[in-house]
RNA sequence: GCGAAGUUAGUUCAGUAGGUAGAGCACUAGUUUGUGGCACUAGGGGUCGCGGGUUCGAGCCCCGCACUUCGCCCCA
């Protein structure tokens, strides 16, 4: 037997209703908020995700499916979307017609990890981005969306951890004093933590080890480095979040693993998922257009993983199991009536209606289960007398009434059904 | 990349003094020879993850590999 690559999985037909569900949400409330889709290639030059996510990060270090085409070009499965959205949006110039692009995606990605619940190498996921502006507004906007998502696909209990990375100068400034703080901590730091320390000291905030925890439980916070700009920008994205509604919980650790953000960042987490807790997060990236060539185009956006959605779903056994229905089941008394059987089947189909009848040449008594098993509307019966008076018979299976009709007829009978 | 636990029928799982496999559900057919859902009866299904080894004999013991799961790491 050949397995499937590990880390993949097939969504197979007694679960893509499931998928069906969610995309089907996606579109729904992406069309609430205007914003369109954006289908980009699955893999591109390897440049793209360098450039954008970061040399210094994991995914781009260690994760990425990298490989050269026969030409001797470096290409590389996309690990996330919005390295390609900008890429698509630049290259295709989407903003020279106006100044704001609203789009989303949905698709899968791939990076090489070791997997586990709710972890594969092959996964997917949905993101949206806002493309163009500087303003709080647009943050709020974009966790608007993901919020309404979430609860429109019945995840209601999900955490909201929200806080702000600040601009440049911020950065800059906050970054030599948390080296400087973590210097004087070094010897109670983890080794990980210790190697991070120079190259990526943000993501020391967010150990999950126990020493590094002492730590970075008295650490300085970007908090109280911020300068006015990014003071405000951040007070309005909450103030807006408030106005809406939407409960958070500012996560001062919170950094995320990307290199592109600045500003607001924010995550969901999911106590129905195990050690993978993040359902999706995000966050604003103004300097991401320039490091792929285009001009200047603040933006924020977030991803959500589906893999991760459906889990919360199974897990809250929330996931109705659409029990998809036919409308119409024929059943033949005999094979040799096939034909006739395929000719009402056929004016069913031509007047709109669902209808399937038995591949199996079963026993009338089997056809009639397997119209249960399909749960059938209409049983429509075809034996020796209807074959004789060129006539179905068609029997309601919920009130268990049938009417004998002309097979002329079956066309204006299946228009009024 | 590191540590740990698993893998037996379509599925969920049983299966010790090592003697070549079993249950529930599902599936198929009958009881009811043109009328379903319930019930009863019968039946089909398994190279016991893969490959080696020990043994007269391995689902069970040993080794290797693959995959899954749980941590670490990382992230969606």
């Amino acid at each position: 037997m050949i397995q499937a690559v590990r880390g993949t999985k097939d969504i197979l037909p007694n679960n893509s209703h499931v998928w069906q569900f969610i995309e089907n949400k996606c579109r729904e409330v992406t069309t609430q908020f205007a914003y369109s889709e954006t289908r980009t290639p699955i893999f591109e030059k390897t440049e793209v995700f360098k450039r954008s996510i970061g040399d210094e990060t994991d995914i781009v270090n260690k994760e990425m499916y990298t490989f050269e085409d026969k030409g001797g070009e470096s290409l590389t499965l996309r690990p996330e979307g919005t390295a390609a959205i900008v890429r698509a949006a630049v290259q295709n110039a989407l903003l020279s017609q106006g100044n704001l692009l609203r789009t989303w995606y949905f698709g899968s990605f791939f990076r090489y990890e070791r997997p586990q619940k709710g972890r594969l190498r092959e996964f997917h996921q949905f993101g949206c981005e806002c493309i163009g502006s500087p303003n709080p507004e647009a943050d709020a906007e974009i966790i608007m969306l993901a919020t309404r998502l979430l609860k429109s696909i019945g995840i209601i209990d999900f955490k909201l951890m929200i806080n702000t990375l600040g601009d440049e100068e911020v950065r800059g400034k906050y970054r030599e004093i948390l080296i400087n703080y973590l210097h004087e901590h070094q010897s109670e730091l983890s080794e990980d933590s210790q190697r991070r320390m120079e190259g990526n000291p943000l993501r020391v905030l967010d150990s999950k080890d126990e020493r590094d925890k002492q730590v970075i439980e008295n650490a300085p916070q970007i908090l109280d480095s911020l300068n006015e700009t990014s003071k405000q920008h951040f007070e309005t994205v909450l103030t807006m979040l408030d106005s809406a509604g939407i409960k958070y919980v500012i996560t001062p650790r919170l950094v995320r693993g990307l290199d592109y953000y600045c500003h607001t960042v924010f995550e969901f987490q999911s106590d129905a998922l195990g050690s993978q807790d993040s359902l999706g997060g995000g966050g604003r990236y103004n300097g991401l257009f320039e490091a792929l060539g285009g001009k200047p185009a603040p933006s924020v956006g977030f991803a959500m993983g589906v893999e991760r959605l459906i889990l919360i779903l199974d897990a809250l056994d929330k996931v109705k199991e659409l029990k998809s229905s036919v409308d119409c089941y024929i059943i033949y008394s005999d094979p040799k009536y096939l034909a006739y059987a395929c000719r009402a089947t056929s004016i069913l189909r031509e007047a709109g209606l669902s209808a399937i009848c038995d591949l199996h040449r079963r026993s009338f008594k089997s056809q009639f289960k397997e119209a249960n098993k399909y749960n059938a509307r209409y049983a429509v019966i075809i034996g020796d007398e209807e074959i004789e008076k060129k006539q179905v018979t068609i029997k309601n299976m919920t009130e268990s009434t049938q009417v004998v009709i002309e097979i002329e007829n079956l066309a204006n009978w299946a228009s009024n059904s």
